[in-house]
DNA sequence: AGGCATGTTACAGG
DNA sequence: ACCTGTAACATGCC
């Protein structure tokens, strides 16, 4: 489910739920995600409250009220439930049902309880994603963040930034893109939105960008990536948040997932071609993005 | 049955 | 050492 906006769509719903929740038990069905989940480091949490939840490129943070934070990645297919029996709003909801009459889900892996019976639910079916414990000092070198490149919606991605970075380089602009040191927090699918937006096909070489394709690329990343979280992000498959509510956005996809269809642009005829590009699919308009 | 899937990373080759 | 591209991870769906 999960690039830049989908992440913090979550973030921001999580904050409303589990922010000053003290962790009474944690329970690993399955603790092998991406980094091995082990029962005696995690009950370290025990007794902890989640203080804070933050978000970089597409990692979640929950800091607590000691010196130990939890550090998330959702992977491919990680997904929060939050479930909780005094709340009639979401005892109604798509996801409270599902959760109540299952008891549990297939791929829980990891479920946090709070007091009240309240619970966090990690799911995560192909086990990308992780659950790791870092203490302050740890953290601050931890080797996810050593390298990621800027935010995208923050003024250190901008033009100049770009043009600095592509310096003799020549790779083309989708692997660019998905570079998570050049640019941090977009994936597949928003990577081929920006670029039918910006007009520029995914097999360009990044030394023969012109300033103002590059200019293009950026205020597309931005707008793209705003426009998808205002949507409560794209829920292709089956992405939700932790109320069951799935975002929108996929409504808008110009190319994605398109292969075949018209160009959305208006007076383009031409259709939606798809091409593998380093074993991930590109979709693209051969008309509109040279 | 085979191909494909929203991500990251270890490794190979230049 | 740097740069780039590929394959692998685990699981399910079409």
């Amino acid at each position: 489910m999960p690039e830049l906006p989908e992440v913090e769509v979550v973030k921001r719903s999580l904050e409303k739920k589990i922010l000053n929740l003290i962790i009474k038990k944690v329970k690993i069905n399955d603790g092998n995600l991406r980094y091995k989940v082990k029962k005696q480091e995690i009950s370290k949490l025990i007794g902890l409250k989640i203080k804070k939840i933050k978000r970089r490129s597409k990692f979640l943070i929950f800091k607590t009220n000691k010196d130990l934070l939890i550090l998330i990645h959702l992977g491919m297919t990680g997904k929060f439930f939050f479930v909780n029996k005094k709340d009639k709003k979401i005892k109604t909801s798509f996801y409270y049902e599902l959760i109540d009459e299952k008891k549990e889900q297939k791929h829980d892996r990891v479920i946090f309880f709070f007091k009240d019976k309240q619970k966090l639910i990690f799911n995560d079916i192909r086990k990308f994603g992780f659950i790791k414990l870092y203490n302050l000092e740890q953290f601050i070198k931890n080797s996810h963040f050593k390298k990621l490149g800027p935010e995208p919606l923050t003024k250190n991605w901008n033009s100049r930034y770009f043009k600095n970075f592509i310096l003799g380089r020549n790779r083309n602009i989708k692997n660019l893109l998905m570079d998570q040191n050049f640019i941090s927090g977009l994936g597949n699918i928003y990577v081929n939105e920006i670029l039918h937006k910006s007009g520029i096909r995914p097999t360009r070489k990044v030394s023969t960008l012109k300033n103002y394709e590059i200019k293009k690329i950026v205020q597309n990343t931005k707008k793209t990536l705003k426009v998808a979280i205002k949507f409560g992000g794209s829920s292709i498959k089956d992405f939700s948040n932790e109320d069951g509510k799935k975002g929108t956005f996929q409504q808008y996809f110009q190319v994605y997932g398109r292969k075949g269809e018209k160009c959305s642009n208006i007076d383009c005829n031409m259709t939606i071609t798809k091409l593998v590009i380093s074993n991930r699919a590109s979709f693209f308009c051969k008309a509109c993005q040279k």
